[in-house]
DNA sequence: CGCAAAGTTCAATAAATATTGAACAAAGTG
DNA sequence: CACTTTGTTCAATATTTATTGAACTTTGCG
């Protein structure tokens, strides 16, 4: 047992509810790194916990993340999990410390190649499972209306290749 | 007064809560676009509107669309709002019929540009304002701890310059 | 004008999604 | 091994977001 929650400088925890305390600059990077995952559709807490790591010069153990923001360990431990499997945090060893400490990637490309393979390519996948569904049932339909519907899917069959051939090139774009 | 639901050809509505009927390849392609407005984190009913004019061969009215996808009025007209807004979609004017009728954007560039517009740029600059805010607290921190600020900030901005580059280039590349 | 058809708005509700926390598992440590 | 710390899982719950439908506005027509 041990007080790990006693206040330093006489500093006042302001939310109502019991939050850590963040300072300011760690205020709006955290609520910068929130505004972007709603864009991505990300949750909340991930941009939290990814903002707070992009904020802190030395690499946090998962328990003062849950402190510094409030979070549950369900939370904590989930949101974690994804930005470790999309690349966006690394794991570093602290020499007699049997915690995981977490620093953020800070290169975009590498951000966005995560995302990328953890968020939309298995999206992809899903959608070109329903076009193949698709094209099965179309030899049922009348020749005239198979015409047209054949016409369409071939554009999407051409969205398909204008996305991919933009995908390396984008990446070498953002990749430094 | 008319009773415009009657079954042609003896077809079966197949779904519990009373859905107009749906052919397979329409549904498909329904499916399709509600997994690609799932990514695109836009409503499902926005994609399921998108799909069913995707897969018509003529350009529908509201009414027809409420009544073959089972929509409530409200969700029709803010559905077919957005597409409209974000050039997802165009109105086409029919002799005789005061109704509105619609039919798809099938270029890949002017659907991207319309989502870049209406969804992504909105929220880019609520994440700007973000940033301004940030530098105005930054001066009130400790020499050391602003540094380690300042340069992880230079960073978005280098991510913000990196992505600016990329849109107009991406948009030839789907443009045809 | 007066009426009807077409379309919009928005408060109430339903559906989808994220968060919590308690129970569990794994991994050291002495 | 018994114990503590660290981390995971997942059913219950809270929060967010989409959908509905009834009241309203607008438009066109005789």
């Amino acid at each position: 047992m041990m007080s790990h929650s006693v206040l330093k400088n006489g500093r006042r925890v302001r939310n109502g509810v019991g939050s850590g305390e963040l300072t300011p600059v760690e205020l709006a990077l955290v609520e910068f790194f929130v505004s972007i995952a709603d864009l991505a559709g990300l949750p909340k807490s991930v941009g939290e916990i990814y903002g707070l790591l992009f904020s802190s010069p030395n690499p946090l153990a998962m328990d003062e993340i849950i402190h510094r923001l409030s979070l549950s360990k369900g939370s904590a431990s989930q949101g974690l999990r994804f930005l470790r499997s999309s690349q966006a945090v690394r794991t570093v060893y602290r020499a007699g410390d049997r915690r995981d400490f977490y620093e953020p990637e800070l290169g975009l490309r590498n951000l966005a190649a995560g995302l990328l393979k953890e968020k939309i390519a298995p999206r992809l996948a899903e959608g070109e499972q329903k076009l193949v569904q698709l094209e099965e049932v179309l030899s049922k339909e009348s020749p005239s209306l198979r015409k047209v519907h054949e016409n369409r899917i071939q554009r999407i069959r051409s969205w398909q290749r204008n996305g991919q051939k933009i995908i390396p090139f984008a990446l070498k774009f953002l990749g430094g």
